[in-house]
DNA sequence: TTGTACGCGTTATCAT
DNA sequence: ATGATAACGCGTACAA
């Protein structure tokens, strides 16, 4: 907690007024010479100028700029964990567009259950970052208004906000299709011939998990299928979740012919079981995840049915939509892509 | 690329001079009255300058802060890929060493073969953070000399380097354990009673590979054991990689007792291979990987013989080491331990 | 087209 | 112990 004892005095590095003095002109031309759009200069001089700064490796000081401008090139992205696959996949594609719109991303974690949440909000508020964006994770397990509070005095001081999530409403929102998608994906499975259908979901208020297993009833309804619900705690949401929910599934509901999992780490665990079982996956036992994780992917290639989130592109619209100066008013949902795949062949 | 059209003017934020009058005193006295380690002044006015920044809600102006001073309280992590886990987990410990030591972490990715690499460092450097961190992948397909370059020129600044990895020799070492820690697995894989090891390798200059390499080499040595090595492509260094190794392996080299490969998810593909193949993973051929990444272990706990690489602990000491005063010379190799699990079944 | 002068919010130096 | 004032590096209205 305590502060960096001896913070570094950097050595005095090459500035505005060095490059200016090696061109020859005032330190105001430099300036204007290195602006982009800038017009009025004469092409000799930003040539001159152009070429003191290469000769010397200038570079613009951010901080020097920032409290000039007001504006600080910055975009803080706030996620619970870092290692969770689907946050950093998310993540990742932040800061590939923020890159490119030549922000610097920076990434800071809130702990688990979102502990040191607001910590971390008012730390970024000190570094007045053009947008924040936070990344929920789809299991939400504790309360988010007191970072909502923070934000919200961010937003007053003209911070711009995107949430990956559902849980506040603040800012440009993102959400995954965790409905839609759902809906989809239990109509692919109806189409290829599956009728009993048993749901692994999570308890708690998740509104992800609310509205993944509403589409889930809305496209059994479709089909006029009935539906069984398995739910676990949100803590069991991994591969071990999986597999005791599927083994005792597999136990009490004989006629059971896929398992849907809410995720496709449970899904792994959901496999393991029916093997394990000394079932055959697919004839005896499907089963469906949600996500298409790249590491799942990775791991179980190319097998496992999912839904693809089109998280690459989630980072893209939260960034873009929340520096847009209008606000779109509604919610964005993202596309989704039913992937059927061998974990669920077709049934005769 | 562009710039982003319109830098958003924050709307005033309160400042420190909003503070000093609204507590009655000067800028330079509340500025003191804020700084932790400032005795000379007086405890009443302390008070009501903390009151007074409390009641209007003040956050100190990290860029202001870093223009006066000359030190930012950032710290920069480089990652080629946010998304790669062993990657995650190491950026993961440093960002929570940096938040307890008062510093911001920003995350940046080089992107695919580190070509955004020199860009990015070249973005960093405008920041001036305390201290640049990079987080090389264990296979390294790219050449580092242009990041190498642009990074010393940071450090000419004054500003403080540390690598997790082999490739450049700059600033603080810290390196994971790819030798020694391979020399115990074999190790103790030859006490389980395995005769005949195929290890499954990258080709390419990897540094990491070839430090893998020597250890298993070391360790077999030591047990007076033959060992087979198998070469993959650095892109094949994957589940399918490893699956058709596998498989290839088995054709090949019957005797083989155990496949050892050089990352876990490889050794998932192995698995399977062997599955696929009809034989029974552990008495017939066994499997064991490398890293004890938390992916992995979700998706096959416990079950994967693997060595665990101390990850949490590397941002640690990259972060600590290079904000050291006093540059620790040597390389800091990182701990490992065995983890012998039932991948690996003691061999009759 | 270019230079002068001032402001951004903070810390550091010198007075008092 | 406190206050006035000068820096820090950069952008920019204004003047030339």
């Amino acid at each position: 907690m305590a502060a960096s004892k001896t913070p570094t005095k950097h050595k005095r590095a090459v500035t505005l007024r060095d490059v200016a003095e090696k061109a020859g002109v005032s330190v105001s031309t430099a300036s204007r010479a290195l602006t982009p759009g800038f017009t009025r200069i004469s092409a000799a001089v930003t040539q001159r100028v152009h070429d003191a700064a290469q000769s010397l490796d200038y570079r613009t000081n951010y901080s020097a700029k920032a409290t000039s401008t007001g504006s600080s090139a910055f975009v803080a992205i706030v996620v619970s964990d870092i290692r969770d696959p689907l946050s950093a996949e998310i993540a990742h594609s932040v800061t590939a567009v923020a890159t490119a719109h030549d922000l610097v991303p920076m990434i800071a974690g809130t702990g688990p259950r979102g502990g040191a949440g607001v910590q971390v909000l008012r730390q970024l508020r000190s570094v007045q970052p053009e947008a924040i964006i936070i990344i929920e994770p789809p299991i939400l397990d504790y309360d988010t208004s007191p970072m909502a509070e923070e934000l919200s005095r961010y937003v007053k001081e003209g911070g711009r906000v995107a949430i990956v999530g559902d849980s506040m409403e603040l800012g440009a929102q993102v959400t995954l299709s965790w409905q839609a998608g759902a809906t989809d994906l239990m109509s692919g499975l109806a189409n290829r011939g599956y009728s009993h259908p048993t749901i692994i979901t999570a308890d708690g208020s998740s509104t992800a998990m609310r509205r993944w297993r509403r589409g889930m009833e809305t496209g059994a309804a479709q089909d006029g299928l009935d539906i069984d619900t398995w739910v676990v705690p949100c803590s069991q949401m991994d591969r071990d979740g999986g597999y005791s929910a599927t083994k005792q599934i597999m136990k009490s509901r004989q006629s059971t012919d896929v398992v849907i999992c809410a995720s496709d780490i449970m899904a792994i665990g959901a496999m393991a079981a029916i093997r394990d079982a000394g079932l055959t996956l697919g004839p005896d036992v499907a089963v469906a995840g949600y996500g298409n994780l790249v590491m799942a992917d990775k791991v179980l290639h190319p097998y496992l049915t999912s839904v693809d989130l089109d998280l690459a592109r989630a980072g893209d619209q939260a960034l873009t939509s929340c520096l847009d100066p209008d606000p779109a008013a509604d919610p964005i949902v993202l596309d989704h892509r039913i992937e059927l795949r061998e974990s669920t062949p077709t049934r005769r």
